[in-house]
DNA sequence: GTGGTCTAGACCACG
DNA sequence: GTGGTCTAGACCACG
């Protein structure tokens, strides 16, 4: 893993786990990787690790168990889900179309440089 | 104006000064606002946008004049405008596919949100 | 360490990181001083210490680990040596030369004030 | 002439006067190109050669002349390339001397770059 | 008027 | 502890 070096890392970490949630990765009721655990891994300082689950532990996504460490919250992953969906919708997708027209490309360039594997191009179904 | 916290504000007025670059807003071969004019209008110290202009200076996109202030080079307009579309194309765009993908939203939510004034869904015209 | 009027303080500061990185005063792959450290020590703000540092970063000579301070970057040694040695020859040198020519010094003249200790003028020797 | 971004330009300007002088392109006791003309021959402010005039005839090399403009002092040739002569052995020699040591470049290397056309290498004589 | 530099002091995120 | 940012205020050279 590496980092940007415009953004924090502990809250690149939020991000990082947030997409562990939503995919699956960690399971809702289960222990999550320790601080040392995972910054051992990913070759951070284990207090930036805490930095971050504490963000998370805020956001009720995970919990602390006496001795055991972090589980992930009931829910998580579908409260996960929607509120990036909300951020997504409300925000990110208006900020993209208007960066699109702004710099004056057209949804057919966007297709030229993503083709659309599957539904994304209704005229492709049938 | 007003600068959302988690950002730097000279980066956030690197930002403007491109959008008003690529805009038109400011021309080609003509002087800039002084840093204490811009300051002043934003409410930001001069010594802030004298760092924005650093930074434009070292992209080449504005120059000093001694005494005068800043000028606009020639090709800025051009240059920022193929600089941020290479971006956009090669990183903003892959990242919010890959998001998409991740959250599981499909394009046709996506038209909902944007209804796509114009020529981006021409087959849905009447 | 006492600074010139009539230069920066911050460019005499980059020249003077610079000697202290080809004398091998400052190890590759270790930190150097803080900028609160070095401003102390040269009773110098820390902030004109800083946009020192900005350049030699600039310049890919030392890299900031958050948290830590700066790094000297590997390679930096050779690559400032090389650096100075390319625009010693190509500018100084000549300029030294053209100067020597407009003032009609002779090499004669010069070696009078710089006696040239060992091999700079081995036929003179005995 | 092109002017260097990092030294003022009246400060430059006082230089290729000096070498005017010592060069004999200006003759003692005659006139030197008003400030109007010289700005605009260089394209620089008529203000900024006032100001390099200013400080030649703070240093006694130029008098004005009700009516004339600026006359060459007597003897301001021979000022010139003394004091120049004497900076220069006292500053600019040793500097570069020093600079040779810190880069460790050889007077052999120097020879290499400028091969003395004349009696700058003593073995060539005769 | 313009930018450039510097200081002093503050607050912050980071680790 | 570290650097990064921002402000306020000052002084300067330049044109």
């Amino acid at each position: 893993m590496d980092f940007k070096a415009d953004k924090p890392i502990y809250l690149q970490l939020v991000d990082l786990c947030r997409r562990k949630i939503i995919s699956g990765e960690w399971a809702e009721g289960e222990r999550v990787p320790s601080v040392r655990e995972l910054g051992a891994r990913l070759a951070v300082n284990p207090h930036t690790v805490l930095k971050a689950y504490d963000e998370l532990q805020r956001e009720a996504l995970i919990e602390p168990r006496r001795g055991l460490g972090f589980i992930l919250c009931d829910n998580a992953r579908e409260g996960v889900r929607r509120a990036m969906r909300d951020v997504f919708i409300a925000q990110e997708v208006p900020a993209f179309i208007a960066k699109m027209k702004e710099l004056d490309i057209s949804p057919a360039e966007i297709f030229d440089v993503c083709p659309a594997e599957d539904e994304s191009r209704p005229d492709n179904i049938r």
